[in-house]
DNA sequence: TCGACCTTGACAGAACTATGGTAAGGTTTG
DNA sequence: CAAACCTTACCATAGTTCTGTCAAGGTCGA
C-alpha cells in the first residue's frame, strides 16, 4: 500500500502541509509516522481528509465541531450527559406556549410602522 | 406554573443575565415571552441552564460544542455525513501500524539523552 | 408617579481558532 | 554531497466566542 508524505497528501486533498499538521495536532486526522519521524499518510486518510473538506464545504462546519463529535465517540461518560441534556432540550417545534410571543411580535410591528 | 425574569433565572441558574441573552441568542435555551417581550424562564429552562453550566463545569465543554450537536439533531442531511465521515475514522486505539512509530520515539528519546 | 426592573444595541477585551510564515536542524535520494 | 524534502517550535494575524458594561428607552408594582 502506498503511502504519501505531508506535501503529498496535501496536493491530493487540497489542504496545505500546514493545515495537515495542525489537523494532527487536533486529533481529527493524525497519520502514521516512518521510523525517522515523516508522516505517512494512507489512501484511508486521504478519505478523511477530502470528507472533512467536504463538510466544511458543503455545511459551514467547523473543526472544532467535528473534533467533539469524535471527543463524544471517544468519552462515553460525556457523551451520556450530553445526550440528556439533549433530551430535555427539546426542539420547541410551535407549541402553545408561543401565543403571548405572537402576540409581543405583533405589537412590535405596530412600533415600528408607528416609527 | 411560576415563571421567572431574567434577572431572577440568573440568580437562580448561576449564569449572569447577559449570558442568558447570550445563549439564547444561540438558540440554545431559549426562554418563552411576555406579551411586552419580557423573557419568561420555566422551571424546565432553569434545568438546561443548570445542566448545561455542569457540562462546562464537569468536561470543559464549549458552548459552542453543545450547539453543534443541537444543530445536528435539527439537521438530518447533516447528521448523516458528519456519521459516515466518523465511520471512517476509526479510533487508532493502538493499532499495528504503530510498530515504527515507537521506534521514533525510542529514537527521539534516545537522542534527547544526548542532548 | 417613581424606582427597579426589562428590552435591544453597541463597544470592548481576553482567549481561542484557523491559517500563514520563518528558522534551525534532520532525512532521502539522485 | 547537495537539493529537496521533512521535523518541531515559534511569531503573526484575522476572525470568533464569551463576557462585561453602558446607553436609550419601555414596563411594572406600590
Amino acid at each position: 500500500m502506498p503511502t504519501f508524505t505531508v506535501s503529498q497528501a496535501a496536493e491530493r486533498t487540497g489542504w496545505s502541509p500546514r493545515m495537515l499538521r495542525y489537523l494532527e495536532s487536533t486529533g481529527l486526522v493524525i497519520p502514521a509516522r516512518s521510523a525517522s519521524g515523516y508522516r505517512r499518510y494512507g489512501e484511508h486518510d486521504l478519505e478523511l481528509l477530502r470528507g472533512l473538506a467536504e463538510l466544511r464545504r458543503r455545511f459551514d462546519v467547523e473543526l472544532d465541531d467535528v473534533a467533539f463529535v469524535v471527543r463524544l465517540r471517544r468519552e462515553p461518560e460525556l457523551r451520556d450527559a450530553v445526550e440528556s441534556w439533549l433530551a430535555g432540550a427539546t426542539v420547541p417545534a410551535a407549541g402553545a406556549a408561543e401565543a403571548d410571543w405572537i402576540a409581543w411580535e405583533q405589537r412590535k410591528h405596530e412600533q415600528l410602522l408607528v416609527a
